[in-house]
DNA sequence: TTATTATCCTACTTACCCGATAGGGTATTA
DNA sequence: TAATACCCTATCGGGTAAGTAGGATAATAA
């Protein structure tokens, strides 16, 4: 299951993308407009910025943006910061990659051999969708 | 992430099928092979029989045994059992389907759309491949 | 300079679930 | 009737998710 970390953020980046003006956006605007509660808003949202997703300012007029371009964030850069791996098992993911205790040959598991077909049909679904195909 | 639970039930399950004879076989035995714990192993294999997937037999000489032919379990039957619903969200459950609170329009929400493209390609691999495919 | 705004950061709480274990009960068979 | 092996419920420790609390810090405007 998604957890709803992953699926605010998803909701206030396409916002952000959605914006005309490239203006910070306040975390009590964003969390009006998506119904996210503010404070577990904010906790997201510093996640991304310190993901190099999203930049800040201060103050009166502050909030946050997108540091990129909508269409140059793609989903499998959004899903790790958030999320974590795209793989259902350590022993099939590609950035956190872990050895089975109980597996003395991966390729003659029955499970590795499954998970492997359903995580890199997610991972083309991530990679090929970017944050600007999502605010459309 | 994948259960445990899940995880040993396909391997529990493979075992199984892999089998020449239909005659039923000990918990200790797949625990052995598989490097299960006997106690966990034994509520998995009771999970797989009170959904269909197993039959028992009690007593000496006892122990689990498939009741459909492998080709014919699909690894959709399986993850629902053991993992639950194969979305990754309740609002793009094909049969756990719940709306989400947040949310005042489904069609117009980019997570909501997002996920239903990962559902539908990994509810084709599971679709695709059955028992039968994974004891090979 | 000072009041206001809004992000920054740490710690905490509550609830839930996973993985595993314990300890019997029950049915079957040799 | 004893041994075997499934049947079933309860419990428990540890971890994580979701959200809360409260103040520190920085930037802006009056």
């Amino acid at each position: 299951m998604l957890s709803k970390k992953t699926k605010y953020g998803i909701k206030a980046l396409t916002f952000l993308a959605r914006q005309e003006t490239k203006n910070p956006v306040s975390i009590a605007t964003i969390s009006k407009s998506e119904n996210i509660s503010v404070k577990f808003l904010e906790s997201i949202l510093l996640t991304l910025r310190k993901n190099g997703i999203l930049g800040s300012k201060k103050g009166i007029g502050g909030g946050y943006y997108l540091i990129k371009n909508p269409k140059d964030v793609p989903m499998t850069m959004v899903m790790r910061v958030l999320e974590g791996p795209i793989a259902m098992m350590p022993c099939v993911s590609l950035n956190y990659y872990e050895k089975c205790d109980d597996c003395p040959d991966e390729d003659k598991c029955a499970v590795h051999r499954l998970m492997i077909q359903v995580r890199d049909n997610s991972l083309e679904v991530f990679r090929n969708t970017t944050l600007a195909d999502l605010s459309n």
